[in-house]
DNA sequence: GCAGTGCCGG
DNA sequence: CCGGCACTGC
């Protein structure tokens, strides 16, 4: 018999409820098993629960707050909800750690919005830019006492490779891509040795973006950068078998600023 | 030979840019000469010329601001600019009046928003109460000077006769139906012996609704009030042949909280 | 550019 | 409920 198989997307929806239809699109034509919301910007009480219970993703974690940031992670598989990490100290809805129960029992998964950081890459200037850093830093702590098989997904907001975005020299100053950002994003992914999935199977230089920016899509340009990770522990890395960015998502009516995400392992 | 016809639409279309698909679906269906709008929402530059231009009513003329109030008579019948009112001396947009060029040949037509007068019935404690009869009062002082058949049409915001509204003594004390502003609508349509042409042709006590508040449509209680009028003058209204109200409209997607009336002349 | 918020006006 | 606006965040 064949071994069984697993599939987890992730996906920074930007409104969950403006978006539902296509989400529900999304489902439809590719049936993850689980999938991995960022950005629901609702509070858990408003979070269109039943349309995922009917699409058949009736298992259902989240964390959210009025107007801004929010995870949920839902599912085909049965799942125990886990843990909420705040990485700020702050109160604000940033993660959801879930563990799967049913087909690749025992294994991790780890919802995460990491902050957007604003616009001046800058400490002093800009305190949201610290607390960027300092995030990563926290999470860098709780990595390193990771024991069990893990699935790091979400919006990272950074963009670290070279080859992540589509002018490196042009976005060294800009949040998301500053050397700082990158630097700290490396020692989050030592910690654990956490293997980028992303770029197992489209290695580097080759193109990767997952997120365009709404003010400058229109103009054609394929401005992209990659914002939205997989990262998996070494020993389940080994079982990932298939990714791929559901980037035709960008072009549909009213999209999301990114695009999907998808692994699927053989377990 | 027959005489010519002509028909002329009014609609409330609270922001002609958000509802430009309805618009044109509207004039798609009915085909009017000449339609009114009030409440288009917008600045004159932003008015969207050109979509009634492909639709055919190429001969345009608008007063707008930002935001708020704003008329427009759009027309397949060429006509002249003729007169902008500004009865409250304050800057608002809430008067176009045109002169017929084609058939109906020098005919007026004056297309007017009438403030909506505010939530009190009290001059003293609402400002806005007293500004809207103050209009009325100018408007019946420019009445007594009209020498033209004239067609008087547009979102007059009261409800004169008791079969006007869903509950005459409910609506007693709410702003568009209380004794004073139809006093007040009454000194006006007296000065020029203007003819109401939706009671010429739905006479009283039938039902004549023309808006129906957003806040309650939903509830589906009927709850509507007759606000939108076209008033002719005594030699012009016996030439109305036809009077309709696009009842159907209010069904519509994204609809407006009023609906288009429609009156047709025998000339 | 496009989400969210709050406020005003109807 | 549903427009407009101004503001904020990404």
């Amino acid at each position: 018999m064949s071994a069984p198989t697993l599939s987890v997307a992730s996906w920074n929806i930007n409104s969950v409820r403006l978006r539902m239809p296509q989400v529900a699109r999304f489902l439809t034509e590719n049936a993850p098993d689980v999938l991995c919301l960022q950005e629901i910007k609702c509070m858990e009480h408003l979070f269109p629960r039943q349309a995922f219970i009917d699409l058949g993703y009736e298992h259902i974690a989240l964390t959210g707050q009025k107007g801004y940031h929010g995870v949920a992670t839902v599912s085909r598989i049965p799942l125990r909800d886990y843990a909420r990490h705040d990485w700020q100290d702050n109160g604000e809805a940033r993660h959801v750690g879930v563990e799967l129960l049913g087909p690749g029992e025992g294994l991790i998964l780890e919802n995460v919005y990491i902050p957007a950081g604003g616009d001046e890459p800058d400490r002093e200037k800009n305190p949201k830019f610290g607390q960027k850093l300092d995030f990563l830093a926290r999470m860098t702590r709780w990595s390193e006492g990771i024991e069990r098989p893990t699935l790091l997904v979400g919006d990272f907001n950074i963009a670290p490779l070279d080859c992540d975005v589509y002018d490196h020299k042009a976005l060294l100053k800009v949040v998301s891509h500053t050397p700082i950002e990158v630097e700290t994003l490396g020692q989050l992914q030592a910690a654990h040795g956490w293997v980028d999935l992303g770029r197992k199977h489209i290695p580097a230089p080759e193109r990767n973006y997952t997120w365009w920016s709404y003010r400058t899509y229109w103009q054609g340009k394929d401005r992209g950068r990659r914002l939205d990770h997989m990262w998996a522990s070494p020993d389940l890395a080994a079982k990932s078998v298939k990714h791929t960015i559901a980037e035709h998502t960008r072009e549909w009516e009213k999209p999301s600023d990114h695009v999907p995400i998808i692994t699927e392992f053989a377990l």
